[in-house]
DNA sequence: TTGAAAGCGTTACCAC
DNA sequence: GTGGTAACGCTTTCAA
């Protein structure tokens, strides 16, 4: 492995000092034609490669955006991603993405790790931080979008929408068709903090319509998906009948309990209605069709590449950008 | 936008040079415990984080593995990435991740701009690439991986199994239960490589075992999903009948033909067999159960981590690391 | 057990 | 048009 080829190298072979280069490498204008020409010639002859970490060391900029997803195997969240990085493709900022696996300790560690690499903003998802995380976003200064949530008190900007607002048009449509006695199905406490306040709000939402009040069906820890819905179906069988719907936190754990209703012989929608959220895939291709909630995931990711565009260049951007949340009514309610 | 906190100021604060600071956060045992745990603490209270912009110049150690996918929105791969990223979060390297979409020319401006960050390694997924990307790669001299194929021609080394010899096991298995014409399921010509592989996999394992010639159903471009499935299938109706088995590119793909199965009378496995890839969740949780094939994705993620271990501690020749892959039966053959 | 000095490759700033 | 100098934050090396 021979040493690297720097621009000083560059610039002795050239007969001209290591700024000319630099500038001759940039195509600065301000150097003559003659000379840029010959340093590019020879950078190439010499095989010299421009060294980033140098660049990003000396502006202290690191052309990195950090991101946070719960989870990367989601659709949703992998929709934002994917927007997001697209949009972002082409201005030279690359994204340094991290996992937190559902866990808010685990966020910690991650934004410790993240923000070691001097990224030029932070996107985190969701609004619910450590206190310890939060003192060490604000002590840093630097921007903030927090995504797929409202925040009560939020970092910096926000790209999102009410989880529980958004449950509640899930509630309100089964009110209307007169289901009363409503159970929700989601995570235990503590680490899905959108699948939280889903349920916080799902509960809220029945007393506001005067159904009765509604029951926590525990599936376990987060993630839960498809099996843990089943699973816990499985365990209920026909008592699943002392509920007019099963309220779901996500369309996977939605499409659980719905498999296992067949099998009990439980009939979907009329016997009981199962709901999901998010509008996966699956909500659209199973049948019956999953009554769901469709969040513009897509959207969310280029309006927070916009943002960041705008926070780059020092333009005004909105703090808040809500993302429509629309009912997909479905054949299971 | 107040300024980074460094090691100077903790120093400063502690009273001691930057040296000690350096040492202490490290836990170097030459550091009195004393002046470690007041150091650790001070850098706490200021919020000092560590530039790890400053390290990877200082030592010419960027600290990064490159790792491309063609999706991130893929249960199979995510799991590879969560399993590798987990086993490399405590060496301190973190990954940069790049998503190909499933498109080889995209593939190769991906991995210019990874490169630009100076990697200390790069782990692709898929074993083809263009010929500039191969070019690419092998002027830079960094360690390569290719996982989840089996290369012809390796550009270093490989943590993977053949998808060919994968699809083989299906068709032996649906030759053995009696079944004589078969169709294959997957996406167009040109996107998906490993799906390409199957199916080239398929056809031949049809003609070793004298079955009839496999038919090709085209269900678009890649990434082809259960929506895909559903739409092909739904196109032939009860056409599929002429066939005794479908063979789908993965198992998201056969949900989508199963469940049109279902629309339309067929009966599965009666009159009809219908297989999937992967080992996916909804294989397991449908109704009825797909048969499949189960990769593991988590070793491939564990044996690639372990690899680049290897690799930084010394560099050892190239080399194959062979994963299993199983077919699980399932009720749908 | 601790500290001082040097330097990694680049660019901002100021001279000429 | 071009060059000299200093600095980004850290660790290696040597010295005390």
């Amino acid at each position: 492995m021979t040493a690297r080829v720097t621009m000083r190298d560059v610039a002795k072979t050239v007969g001209v000092s290591s700024m000319t280069v630099s500038r001759a490498l940039r195509d600065d204008e301000t150097v003559s034609a003659d000379t840029r020409a010959r340093v590019q010639q020879v950078a190439n002859e010499l095989g010299y490669v421009y060294d980033t970490t140098a660049l990003a060391f000396r502006t202290q900029k690191s052309g990195f955006v950090a991101v946070t997803l719960p989870s990367i195997n989601n659709a949703n969240f992998a929709e934002t991603y994917r927007a997001m990085s697209n949009a972002l493709a082409d201005s030279g900022i690359q994204i340094l993405l991290g996992a937190t696996n559902y866990r808010i300790e685990r966020e910690e560690t991650l934004i410790r790790q993240l923000l070691a690499r001097n990224p030029e903003a932070l996107v985190m998802t969701g609004g619910f931080h450590t206190e310890a995380t939060r003192e060490l976003i604000q002590a840093r200064g630097l921007p903030v979008i927090e995504i797929w949530d409202l925040p009560s008190e939020p970092l910096g900007h926000v790209v999102g929408f009410s989880n529980a607002k958004a449950m509640e048009t899930i509630v309100a449509h089964l009110a209307h068709s007169g289901r009363r006695k409503l159970a929700f199905v989601g995570a235990s406490e503590g680490g899905d903090l959108r699948g939280a306040e889903r349920r916080a709000g799902a509960i809220a939402a029945a007393e506001k319509f005067g159904l009765e009040p509604m029951d926590v069906l525990d599936a376990g820890p987060a993630p839960v998906s498809m099996r843990h819905g089943a699973a816990l179906a499985a365990k209920f069988g026909r008592d699943l009948l002392a509920y007019d719907a099963i309220v779901c936190v996500s369309d996977p754990v939605a499409f659980g309990v719905l498999n296992q209703c067949r099998r009990f012989g439980i009939d979907v929608p009329e016997q009981l209605a199962v709901t999901g959220f998010g509008n996966f895939e699956i909500a659209a291709v199973c049948e019956p069709r999953i009554t769901t909630v469709d969040v513009d995931a897509r959207q969310i990711g280029e309006t927070t590449a916009t943002m960041l565009a705008e926070i780059f260049e020092g333009r005004p951007t909105p703090r808040t950008e809500k993302v429509s949340v629309t009912l997909v009514a479905g054949e299971t309610s």
